[in-house]
DNA sequence: TCGATTCCTCGAATCGGTTCGACTGAACGT
DNA sequence: ACGTTCAGTCGAACCGATTCGAGGAATCGA
């Protein structure tokens, strides 16, 4: 059912319909009342195919995420569901599209193809190539993350160098001198991952600022591998008593280790980071951390590229978040492992 | 950039360009060649809108899931990854829509607005308005899921069904007699979550086949309901030595009650259910669980829903899907927990 | 040499909306 | 009584692709 058979069956042409719908002339009360009834009957929607054709806008934003096949971490699915969600309230579809892997072609479907308005990009390396595509098909669009050059495009991000700063400055205060950074795969960080990059930066800084000593580690995002890099940490520093991370899936299996090797947390240990609140709060036991609120960031998101759908030679803006740290159980005092029998 | 630009700058007509790009006509090789330079100068992709509104398909599918608000389970996740993925790889895109909750605009627009070839229903209730109104709007569907009519469209869903009772026969076998179902939250269970009801029919009817003791409750999804269901039933059920299980949320918090109420798994109390296998193999212990193949049944779906698109007046088709039970780590032999101190 | 066949290309219609210019009455002011 | 204004409506053009029927040129067989 199209407009036309609306419009023959109320008495009025396919104008006076669009219009009745619209509202953008106006449409004697009683004409609007005939054709709504004829509306409601059939059950019509205006076709989103030739609205789009037309107006030159789909309603629809992009959403890239990793590729569906690696497993998205809790900040990431934070993400994704609270852009769902601004979305939705937007009165905006989402167009989902895996980038990265193998099948490039939904991304590039997405971007020139001229199926949506805008695009959210997720995950962005410091150095990334669909930054610079969307760039060059001008296609509007916001990072969840950033590229080194920060000034190339419209984003918000966390604030993983103040944030680890902060974790280190907080074990600092409560005595530690040696602790260890647990970063996230080693693949990402030599790919140039944002937060992996910043977040050693933070960390270096904040323990030359405070002259302790720091251990740098990578680990893959999964529990065992958390488990087995602790391991290899206590065996190779003995003299360690805390550790920070940005990898909150690799966190029960460092627990593990940790129990494991009879040291309890927070009596012996400490642990801190940077991790989703839900999921910082559902450890057991519950990380002290800082808490990335994805739920802001994604409406964010949502509203910036809204606002650069709309004006598109606006300047690029930036929203960087860093949230206080929030004490929950799994730091104290330090007590050197030394003195321990 | 649009066809009649390519067609200016090749000196050819607009439908030689079309004819020279889908090969539905034969175009000589010097003008396929000399129209394929220019396309790849300029990067021109045909507009989807355009190509959608004259052949009448968007391909792109619909996919619906629970609302973003509440978090998804792992289980969910790993169809919605495995649905991209499958989607990706035929070239269909992907309108994601959270449905349910407040904004059903979402779900109305992809169900009436022509943006998709067929959608995926996740989440499905035993009795869902939803499917009704996918039937009513004649777009091709498949559940993830199903309701409790079960031929009236075409499904893939696991055998909650069977999977329990295989639970609940494997703890029979160990010499458990008295053991408790943990279902999901009282409001899907009251709602009609066709997978919590059909769990419980599982249950009970193994528990009367092999004339053993058991109990249901309900649990919210997430560790800390895990852990006070757990410790509430431990307290009203002194006999009790096993738990089986379809809220993988729930699961660690579950452990920690046991540990806390000095039971050891699986040496004092069993522990057993349906899960995710990349879930279950990450918990501490290992579940030994029927492991849900998230990623085959998405991509049945997908493959399903694409014959559907193809041929919508075929028969409805519907696969059931029952694992084995994977032995892990969280079952034995029973042992009275009145014969401890 | 002439019609038939084949190969390649073109113009026009079409999909289902939106929007612009123009037309018709009725109401209005002077 | 006569322009003006304005509400309400219509027809036609347009968005960017696909596809059908037709036509021109070259090739072929008789």
């Amino acid at each position: 059912m199209n407009i036309g058979e609306i419009a023959k069956r109320s008495g009025v042409s396919r104008s006076t319909v669009s219009y009745a719908l619209s509202g953008k002339r106006p449409v004697a009360e009683e004409t609007r009342r005939r054709i709504q009834a004829v509306i409601d009957e059939l059950g019509y929607r205006p076709n989103a195919a030739a609205r789009a054709l037309k107006e030159g806008r789909t309603r629809t934003i992009g959403l890239v995420i990793p590729p569906a096949s690696q497993r998205l971490t809790d900040v990431q699915l934070g993400f994704v569901a609270s852009v769902v969600d601004a979305a939705a309230r937007a009165d905006l579809d989402i167009l989902l599209s895996p980038s990265g892997g193998e099948h490039d072609r939904s991304f590039e479907r997405v971007v020139s193809g001229s199926r949506v308005d805008g695009v959210i990009l997720m995950e962005i390396r410091l150095e990334d190539d669909r930054v610079a595509r969307l760039r060059r098909s001008g296609l509007p669009f916001v990072g969840i993350g950033h590229t080194s050059r920060s000034d190339e495009m419209t984003w918000v991000d966390i604030d993983y160098e103040t944030l680890m700063a902060r974790c280190v400055r907080h074990l600092a205060d409560l005595g530690h001198r040696h602790i260890a950074l647990v970063n996230r795969s080693a693949e990402l960080v030599a790919a140039g991952y944002g937060p992996s990059h910043r977040a050693q930066l933070g960390f270096t800084g904040a323990v030359a600022e405070r002259r302790l000593e720091g251990v740098q580690v990578c680990c893959a995002d999964d529990a065992q591998a958390g488990r087995s890099c602790v391991e290899r940490l206590l065996a190779a520093h003995p003299e360690l008593t805390a550790i920070a991370t940005i990898n909150e899936a690799a966190v029960p299996g460092m627990y593990r280790a940790l129990t494991a090797a009879r040291l309890s947390v927070p009596g012996d240990f400490s642990v801190t980071g940077v991790a989703a609140r839900h999921w910082a709060e559902n450890l057991h036991p519950p990380l002290t951390a800082a808490d990335i609120l994805a739920d802001e960031l994604g409406a964010r998101a949502v509203d910036l590229l809204i606002q650069r759908i709309s004006d598109p030679d606006a300047p690029s803006r930036h929203l960087l978040v860093a949230p206080p740290i929030s004490l929950r159980e799994t730091t104290g005092p330090a007590r050197p492992r030394a003195g321990r029998p």
